[in-house]
DNA sequence: TATATACGGAACTCGGCAGTTTCGGAACCT
DNA sequence: AGGTTCCGAAACTGCCGAGTTCCGTATATA
């Protein structure tokens, strides 16, 4: 996906293997360059994102990212592509309840990269409905990465018992996506540990049917949902 | 908040009362031309729409509008600011029991002003965090209007002890708005009534400690969570 | 060593958009 | 009527960013 004008290694069965001497292109600057893309991109959108400011945070020249990706488009999506996995390629917590496997997915880290990556998506927004290529990508790095960790927490759950399976878990499991965005983005307040203990306590648990944490919110005190009725 | 250079009404003390000559501005002029900035907005976002745009939707000219805003940044204020309420002003539903109201706020016309609310709020996407003006004003046209609406309810649930107070009624109240730019947004699917149903029975009330509806789920049939246990 | 390519940096072209001005015509006031 | 201001349309200015080209230098092959 990154590199786009290697000699003739794919398919090119005519004029085949040409020697290519002269300096090669240093692909180890790639990463540094689809970064930078990536911090200006959360930072100013797509549109107000210019081709200097990511040359210039990458300290490379201009021609330099045109002589890889030919447009402005074509590097954004690629930046999307590529953009790092970061820890959520760590195995899944298993802690024997869901609402522990729930919790201990809240790391500092993760929460950090959920903001960023919610930061592109809001840069990219405006532009997702012009290129279903960029919706595509930006989908498939961005959002459902993180849908498909709570659904497989939530299979172990059922499988374990813990829970019937008539639930709308599909629905479910974008609940704490779709709170976290729907804050940073609309409400413009900060998605911390607590408010995501919140959300886990006092919407994904109950409309599961399962009690909230007892006593062990981690100093909140307030505001989690912590009812006994009947 | 629309009208901005009129003689000298407001302040000025010296050379006050300018007669004011001559043909009057046509202000009815001034919803039509907000209602198509507001379209603009919705289709191409903020960077993408242009002034020229705007006037020839409103079949009107440049200087036009112009003479009326200074600038693009205050046009696209007052748009946002004095977007229609569509039938959000209407009086609430009383039904008697909150799902039964939470059902009836889902309207066809009130569906589709949700769903421009929040094509013109991914198209301000990127601005909030450059205009905190514009991201105040977004937030008040936009997003609150929807969630004062379900506190109401919840709040009137509580009044006839139909729920408790102990639960997060402040997040509550915007689950559905959260799922609603959720599913549209990151997700690009629809938001139909049967969606918004699900999310009633599937999250809100289960959240409420309160059971889904008994059989009246409006032929969706199936996915709507109804859970008996213990 | 000679040639060819990549590099960072800077100058350059080209097109589009914000904002201004001008124009003929229409509406308003005295 | 006569002057003043608004109107839509179109020409115009100034800026900025995408994309290109050129330069001096660094690094590869032959």
């Amino acid at each position: 996906m990154t590199q786009l004008d290697l000699p003739a290694e794919t398919g090119a069965a005519e004029t085949s293997a040409a020697p290519r001497l002269g300096r090669k292109r240093d692909h180890s600057r790639d990463p540094e360059i689809l970064d930078a893309a990536i911090e200006i991109l959360a930072e100013t959108g797509y549109e107000g994102m210019t081709i200097e400011m990511v040359a210039g945070r990458a300290k490379a020249g201009k021609a330099t990212l045109y002589r890889r990706w030919p447009s402005k488009a074509e590097l954004v999506l690629d930046a999307v592509a590529c953009m790092k996995r970061g820890d959520l390629e760590a195995p899944l917590p298993d802690t024997g309840t869901l609402r522990g496997d729930l919790i201990a997915m809240i790391k500092p880290r993760s929460i950090a990269e959920a903001e960023k990556k919610l930061q592109v998506m809001a840069g990219l927004a405006s532009m997702l409905s012009r290129s279903p290529e960029l919706a595509d990508t930006a989908y498939a790095t961005l959002v459902e990465p993180r849908a498909n960790i709570n659904r497989a927490l939530f299979q172990r759950a059922v499988d374990r018992g813990e829970i019937t399976g008539d639930h709308d878990l599909e629905t479910l499991a974008v609940v704490s996506s779709a709170m976290a965005s729907y804050r940073l983005l609309m409400l413009r307040k900060p998605v911390d540990r607590e408010f995501l203990i919140s959300i886990i306590d006092g919407v994904v648990l109950p409309a599961l049917g399962l009690p909230a944490g007892e006593g062990e919110t981690a100093g909140a005190g307030e505001a989690a949902g912590r009812r006994r009725q009947g």
